[in-house]
DNA sequence: TGTACATCAGTGAACGCGCGTTCACTGATGTAC
DNA sequence: TGTACATCAGTGAACGCGCGTTCACTGATGTAC
């Protein structure tokens, strides 16, 4: 996909640079904003590290780009299965086994909690932002627009995905995910 | 609390390992595993870097005692809680204010999800037993001992502190723990 | 349309700093007699 | 109980590596005429 245009024109910029930050938006969501080195990085994206600066202030300034792109590139499934199946199509891709073994793709806000708690500025906001965002969607899908109800469920979301990445089990990973699920979906059930 | 004792006794050395240990495990849960600098920790101690490998194989070593007494330590509440007023006690301490605030001396489960999901090794399964362990505490608490409901507990838990921690903003922060607080209990109630 | 020139994306070597680790040394501890 | 000696916790200088950043250079692009 224009992989190949590599050169000193305008256009050819251009597509490097978003080439880097889709790269760095999905190494820093697999392995978190420290473990992105901007050679590595450079290469990943077909260039050589030198070049780097003619795109970015600093390495911090790409991080904050980068996960501006995640946090929205993060959300576009969410979204997209709220038009289809509202809360229970949210839930159930949210607690997929494709999500928890894909977070260079997945949610932003299960993928970095921790690193944006430890870090500030630019990224934090934007972070805040998207849960804002989450909160309002789940509100609205909620029966009776119940806020508590939402925030359950974005906690929930978030803490079961997160856990299920972290845990070394398998089984216990899946239990996290499908337990949770099962106990939302039937809450939902209940209150509608 | 003894921390004046430095010195060539073997006293003073298993004191020194546990300061270290205990700094490392408080460091740990604020700042993240990668944040820790061995000769800042040392400092912290009351010790120079250079003694810091009569106690330890590498710094890997350290993160990895340090991990172990933080999923312990940090664990600790919660059980007391369980034993004066069940899930709720263990639902008002865990999404209190003061924990969101404290990640150094809260659960290791919230601070460290992620820093656990990207590592490996012995870290990982002591995450991964105690996560065991807080699912089945949860479980003999609940209603008809539900154990999808007893994940949803936990997940919740996890998700909002998680998420209150990197929130940017004081407000959406106190409504993902109170929130996420009043639903729980609400549904507890419930069930029972 | 063609030509000369300035710009600048990208290259790869080099710099400097932080940090994990090593090491020679010191002096207190603890043990053998 | 006292003395000589070995051990080893702790010190601080030094090493080496990784990584962010800088820089001189190249050659394609795009613009002025």
């Amino acid at each position: 996909v224009g992989f190949e245009l590599v050169g000193s024109s305008q256009a050819a910029k251009a597509a490097s640079h978003t080439r880097i930050v889709n790269v760095a938006s999905r190494r820093i969501r697999r392995d978190g904003i420290d473990s992105v080195a901007v050679a590595e990085l450079m290469n990943e994206a077909g260039l050589t590290h030198g070049g780097f600066y003619r795109h970015f202030a600093s390495r911090d300034q790409l991080v904050a780009e980068a996960i501006d792109v995640a946090l929205v590139e993060g959300s576009q499934r969410t979204y997209a299965a709220a038009e289809v199946g509202g809360a229970d199509a949210i839930i159930d891709g949210y607690l997929s086994r494709s999500h928890r073994e894909k977070p260079e793709t997945g949610c932003a806000v299960a993928a970095l909690p921790s690193d944006i708690a430890r870090g500030n500025g630019r990224a934090r906001t934007a972070y805040s932002r998207q849960v804002r965002r989450y909160t309002e969607l789940l509100t609205g899908l909620t029966p009776g627009r119940d806020a508590d109800e939402a925030h359950l469920i974005l906690a929930a979301l978030v803490g079961a995905v997160v856990l299920a990445r972290a845990v070394n089990d398998r089984c216990l990973s899946d239990a996290m995910l499908e337990n949770t699920r099962r106990a939302l979906h039937r809450r939902l059930d209940h209150l509608s």
